[in-house]
DNA sequence: CTGAAAGCGCTTACAG
DNA sequence: CTGAAAGCGCTTACAG
């Protein structure tokens, strides 16, 4: 706890008051723009509170009317730029609206994760938005739920219970990706990292659901789980081009690990886009500019984050309406890789 | 501004230490830890308090207390896994602390970052981290050092004021880049990316440093600004591929700058490594696994926010002593694009 | 350990 | 428009 080193009390309401000659009441009105105030008094009494350097207390306003405009932010990994444009997407909708964000990153810790949770609670933060690490219990929501605080669950959902949450149809996804790369003509196709999880199993789901529809068995060799992450999509490549028949093309878990494919196949020297297609998942900004591009499936981070903050703003304003859901739609964005 | 949708009256330390058969004071001091309780009367205290979903209002103490723990983080560019590196580093630290982070982003909006650093002073931030958006005046400094609010300033430097500084040499780091290529023999090496700024100043000052002590001149065609991105590095290696002489590598100004070097290298089919030398900056995680892996000027992107952080920690714990700068050693890392 | 009191900086009626 | 008052939830002496 660092205490302020202001060696002079803070200007209030009070000295404004009293340098413009008028009274606090008047003052705190001006500062809320109420059309109480004439326009003559109110640009007096904003003209002096600048000279006089005043600063609005927010949170001794927040206190007294029991309202608070920031709003918790739980990142579970900025490493991963996916949740990096997710985060600016939030951000920038939040301070459209006139709120600020207490930001928290968990790297995938459930603990850390509880306890910043507490800690953005203790804070009066006004609502929070999660996206949950790697084996938050289903729990946490009704517990959330019961501090009387507005959750936005995003990206990963947490069981079945009733609560407001923006994701993307991850298996319509990877079944848009899969087709796309039978309709290409390739019939060995590989499924590259990723771990067991919502979305994992949903994503999966769709690679499934594309092989069967061209009435392939997809062989269980082909599924190359590893970390979510550059090196996963690396280490799975590899593992991957072990397997006989030996695959032409593989549908990545995510963007990060179809980017850790590209450098492996690189390392062999094998041409990505001629000898073997690679598909992403996310629509990172950087996939347009890998070595190659990478063909990918849409689901625009920035807009998703911006539908989580747009959820929790609706919330806020319609606390007992029924729980809201945001699902991106997939989009087949094409490119060099594949 | 959200009203809370609280129904019932918040629970407060007075409905503990009436529900505990103690009074109001007993339970503030308990819940600071106080030796003035005995164990016994503490451990009742903090049960019921739990019991009955006490939560300590972190706002009220720290109005009281003029005190405040959290911390404001102004970060330009989210967009570059550097700063989302930086941040993380950043946040981390003031955690372990006890501190909180306030995070806005200003995609380099001078006008945004003004307007966020006033909110964040009207939500009394305990002093604030600034990564300042590209044309922000060194008259900044001067202005937040009258507010009374610790600064932190980040990356880029802002003026020859005093203020506390986290950065990275520099000129030290292209300067070891560039001799690296030249020792690996090459004669005409290009500068990629970036644009005017003290950090790219610092940079295209070392880069012609090591061409001097070889006794070469630069050749000024061979100098590509470009925005630092991806694509700004992708189109800045078109051009230098028009000079002639051919250059036969290129430092660039950052990371993400040659990752796109690296895209445009691919697409025309020149081998990295073998026909084509590229040097980044900054040793983002990410460059392990480019395509091909990346050599890089490694100024640990993550340890630089950390640094930032101890830097806001010390000076809230010792508001008056001698200014603070750390000045990250670059660090070469070789890999297989140089 | 208790209990009454003052104060952090604001807002909100309310009587004038 | 004013002025006195109460209250948001805490902490900090202070007298007992």
């Amino acid at each position: 706890m660092a205490k302020s080193a202001a060696p002079r009390k803070n200007t209030t309401i009070l000295d404004v008051a009293s340098a413009a000659g008028v009274s606090k009441s008047t003052v705190s009105l001006v500062l809320k723009g109420s059309p109480l105030i004439k326009e003559e008094t109110a640009a007096k009494v904003r003209e002096v509170a600048a000279h006089i350097g005043y600063v609005y207390n927010r949170r001794a306003a927040e206190m007294r009317n029991q309202s608070s405009n920031v709003i918790g932010v739980v990142i579970n990994d900025l490493m991963n730029p996916f949740f990096a444009e997710v985060l600016v997407g939030i951000e920038r909708k939040l301070v459209e609206a006139g709120f600020i964000t207490l930001m928290a990153h968990t790297n995938e810790s459930v603990e850390l994760q509880t306890k910043l949770m507490h800690s953005m609670r203790e804070h009066s933060a006004a609502g929070i938005i999660l996206c949950p690490a790697l084996g938050t219990p289903a729990t946490l929501v009704k517990e959330v739920q019961a501090w009387g605080l507005p959750l936005v669950v995003m990206v990963r959902s947490l069981g079945k219970g009733s609560y407001d949450y923006a994701g993307s149809d991850n298996a319509l996804g990877t079944f848009m990706a899969t087709n796309h790369l039978l309709e290409k003509g390739h019939r060995c196709i590989g499924f590259l990292g990723g771990q067991s999880g919502a979305v994992f199993n949903d994503r999966l789901e769709g690679y499934r659901a594309a092989m069967k529809k061209h009435r392939l068995k997809a062989n269980p060799d082909l599924l190359c789980n590893a970390l979510p992450t550059r090196q996963g999509g690396y280490d799975a490549l590899q593992r991957l081009l072990d397997v006989e028949p030996r695959a032409t093309a593989a549908v990545c878990y995510n963007d990060i690990t179809a980017f850790g494919a590209l450098a492996a196949l690189g390392e062999r020297g094998i041409a990505v886009g001629r000898d073997f297609a690679i598909m992403g998942f996310d629509g990172l900004l950087d996939t347009a500019h890998s070595n190659p591009p990478l063909s990918t499936v849409d689901i625009r981070p920035g807009a998703l984050g911006e539908a989580a903050a747009s959820l929790m703003l609706e919330r806020l304003s319609r606390p007992d309406t029924a729980r809201l859901r945001y699902l991106a739609t997939p989009k087949l964005l094409l490119r060099a890789s594949a």
